[in-house]
DNA sequence: TTTAGTGCAAATGTTTTGCATCCAG
DNA sequence: CTGGATGCAAAACATTTGCACTAAA
């Protein structure tokens, strides 16, 4: 794998989707990017976005119209997401399904899996009670 | 839920779509569409996934490009996919983890699940064996 | 110095929309 | 008839790419 450079841009993504109470679009890192005066331009933003996640230094979702969305990757733990219909808002959902079922799918089928996409939609209980 | 009209467009896609061997996106529809030299508007196959995609009538997953790809829904049994990297492949998978897991979801979260997307990536056996 | 990384703008590709026209009910 | 559905073209998006320039090592 190529060296990286330590630049100020990457420390500035890594910094902001650290900061953040949810996971951000590419869109929403280069929002608020904008929003601290840094100079950078979208697609930087996209091309580290890429490059982490090739590293696995995050973790990649997918919303409903396709776009995606990034967190910092912890560690071993991987988790999914539950996307209110109502209010956007993603709530953990911590326990992943697929955790020990890789190694069995892979001597049942013969298929590799590297990794997979969970998300989970439906409504939060705050727009339950507020659409009922 | 509004009236829907029963047009030839409607007709042709829903044919597509259950005569085809693995799922499509809107575009591959489009195009076999284009090939049984229908006139149809790329525009119109759009409207009409999204309005069988509404009714229950189609289901949808996504690449991870965030392209949609779209599926006869098939009563209650639904399907999920392994997606190959290196082919583009997609292969059954039958067991859906969450099937059982909604109303638990509920109870101890307080949050509705209408549906969920999963969607695995890998390699399946022959691209594993020729890229070895 | 060297070259990976960046900014900018243009290009891509998918999906959406406005609007005049058409046709199923 | 009449309003939902369609065709067409333009627009709206997210994302990618080409290229000259910048800056990390």
């Amino acid at each position: 794998m190529a060296a990286t450079r330590n630049t100020k841009q990457k420390q500035l993504v890594l910094s902001l989707l650290e900061g953040a109470e949810r996971p951000l679009t590419a869109g929403e890192v280069f929002e608020r990017a904008v929003r601290q005066n840094s100079g950078i331009a979208k697609s930087t933003v996209y091309r580290i976005l890429a490059s982490m996640l090739s590293r696995g230094e995050v973790s990649q979702g997918l919303l409903q119209n396709g776009e995606s969305f990034f967190t910092v990757a912890n560690g071993h733990r991987h988790l999914h997401y539950m996307i209110c219909k109502g209010c956007s808002r993603m709530l953990n959902f911590p326990k992943c399904p697929l955790a020990d079922m890789e190694r069995e799918i892979a001597e049942s089928s013969g298929f590799l899996v590297t990794d997979h996409s969970l998300q989970i939609y439906g409504y939060c209980e705050e727009c339950q009670k507020r659409d009922k």
